[in-house]
DNA sequence: CTGCCATAAGGCAGTGGGTGCCAGATGTCA
DNA sequence: TGACATCTGGCACCCACTGCCTTATGGCAG
């Protein structure tokens, strides 16, 4: 009676996320370097082969979304109009992606929270930012009309993932704010040139 | 009759520098995931043991020189005069850091073709980046008298930063081409705030 | 130059992440 | 219901990394 897809599907869907939230719980109570792979697929009830046949490394299974947000950030991308300047798209996107079902803002605190505390998180979301950034470049360039080698659209996907990046943890550090507010000053300001005095 | 140290401790840097060297080289020549670290300190003449005692992970002995140039960096920002705008002190930086012994052109080709080749190492250079952006942040934020907590120092480092390494990158792949004027084009647009058009 | 101490180096056994392979269980579809 | 694809578990294995203990070696009195 349910089945948008095969029962066999659905059961993958389960195990998937039952891996993810295993991992995730036990990351935040134990910590992660006190959490073996074992630990967690005995949370998740299965082997710990089958953990690895989800997830290619233990750090992985804590951004298990992340696939999905990034897609729906490029498609978001390519819908804006043609002749909109680059920061006010990224601006825009950035703040979207947020009030989507995919992304709520009290698990992404837990999420974020985690990965500041966790240096081997840390680095599993640099190397994620990193594939991003490579895909805002080439949308980038195309905008642009600039070869992929140019400086400039790379700099634009840097620097906005970094903007974007020092956003979300001024937001962490702020218990009340909403972090959409805080994607808008970010761009702003790297829109008018990080001019001090 | 040499003497700068006493012979344990010269003896200690042969050692650390050997070990890096030949980690560098057949990570070249084979691989980072070919290589293993019985390999390299075989090819060091110490035992693995005695690796783990130089370098907590294998990864980082590729980065050995980095904390020298890390503490060059520091040093050179203190000195900067205290009214001059940030991206000014900054991009001047970026530029004399090259012109160290410390650094020559040909080796850190050799060196960031390698990190970009080798994901394992792109990880640990971005968790180098992090721990500078760290002490970029401190420092702006001191020199704007503003709140670590503040958006704006935390900005000026961490896009500073994202604009140096694709300035970098670009500087990778046009072989004649000197690393500074790459660094400066990079600064320059950041300063001008990434206007398209 | 000699003995004593601090420390560096080697050896070894163990933990944990990650993989290849094979055998058995379980949806899927004719 | 039976043949097939695919998912799962178990096992053996590699390698990065660590703790612990022993052995070598430089530094330094006397």
């Amino acid at each position: 009676m349910p089945s948008t897809a095969g029962l066999r599907q659905r059961k993958k869907d389960r195990t998937r996320r039952a891996i993810a939230e295993a991992a995730l719980a036990l990351f935040e109570t134990r910590g992660y370097d006190q959490t073996t792979v074992d630990d967690i697929a005995a949370a998740a009830d299965v082997s710990p082969r089958t953990f690895f046949r989800y997830f290619a490394s233990k750090d992985e299974a804590v951004f298990e979304r992340a696939g999905d947000v990034q897609q729906h950030v490029l498609a978001l991308l390519a819908a804006r109009p043609e002749g909109e300047p680059l920061l006010t798209s990224l601006r825009e996107i950035g703040k979207a992606v947020l009030s989507t079902e995919l992304v709520d803002e009290a698990r992404l605190r837990r999420l974020l929270a985690l990965v500041a505390a966790e240096p081997a998180l840390r680095n599993r979301y640099n190397a994620l930012l990193d594939t991003i950034e490579g895909e805002l470049t080439v949308w980038a360039a195309g905008r642009l009309g600039l070869p992929l080698s140019d400086l400039r659209p790379r700099l634009v996907a840097a620097t906005v993932l970094a903007a974007r990046r020092v956003a979300t943890d001024t937001w962490l550090e702020s218990p009340g704010d909403d972090l959409a507010s805080h994607v808008s000053r970010a761009i702003d300001l790297l829109a008018a040139g990080l001019t001090d005095g």
